[in-house]
DNA sequence: TTGACGCATTCCTATATGGGAATATGATAA
DNA sequence: TTATCATATTCCCATATAGGAATGCGTCAA
């Protein structure tokens, strides 16, 4: 099997950088797509590929105005994220403790050895 | 191009479904191989291949006991995930207002083209 | 109507994936 | 030493990228 689709879920979406830095700036409010390729220094086609998967995971939408279309942020999709991450945040701080105390094991058990 | 490697940072190495089961799994403690796998349900080279992705990102870190390597959590970094999405909590129960006020621009738009 | 603009889509290609199967590697037990 | 167990690695393949280039398409201005 291949690797999971961008748009399979919001885990996948903002695996991709410059994805990230679309939704970063859309914290401004909402923008078209050229301005938001400019801001990137990336081509047209490439923005609005990117704002197609962020669309298909519902984490933009899109407001049409003219011949410009306005995408603005959904965030309601990161939250599921926020929350799993979150989840962990006991261990991120934990994780140095545990590790002494694995390194404390290692050398008790190197002195039990050598006595 | 192509997309960016599963290794290249933890953001794409979460975004695989199984990868983030084994990281919960670990929160319990550190595990051998064959556990993860029979526990995922998955063969032992899947649950090997996703591990080491896991420990190339520095996300798992390996103790070896004779045979087995005990594989552990090391969720710190999580943490610059969880900031970076933290970053749009404002914006996830905000989200529901904007889209009020947008609907309501749009009507009051629509009122004013009727008058 | 015509041309220009803003954006989406399509075609193309190199690349990395995840899984299955087979095999290599290393450690332990007999 | 040899058989066995626990893992890692390799080879295979179908698949989905991301970017560049070209093009389609609707909207607006002249």
């Amino acid at each position: 099997m291949a690797r999971a689709t961008t748009t399979s879920d919001a885990f996948n979406a903002i695996a991709e950088p410059q994805r990230r830095q679309i939704l970063d700036l859309l914290k401004q409010g909402e923008r078209p797509v050229h301005d938001l390729a400019r801001e990137l220094g990336i081509a047209q086609p490439s923005a609005s590929k990117h704002l197609r998967v962020l669309r298909e995971v519902r984490l933009v939408r899109v407001r049409e105005v003219g011949k410009r279309r306005y995408y603005g942020l959904d965030a309601r999709g990161l939250r599921p994220i926020h929350q799993w991450v979150g989840g962990f945040e006991e261990f991120w701080n934990e994780t140095f403790d545990r590790l002494d105390t694995y390194v404390q094991h290692l050398k008790s058990d190197a002195n039990e050895g050598a006595q």
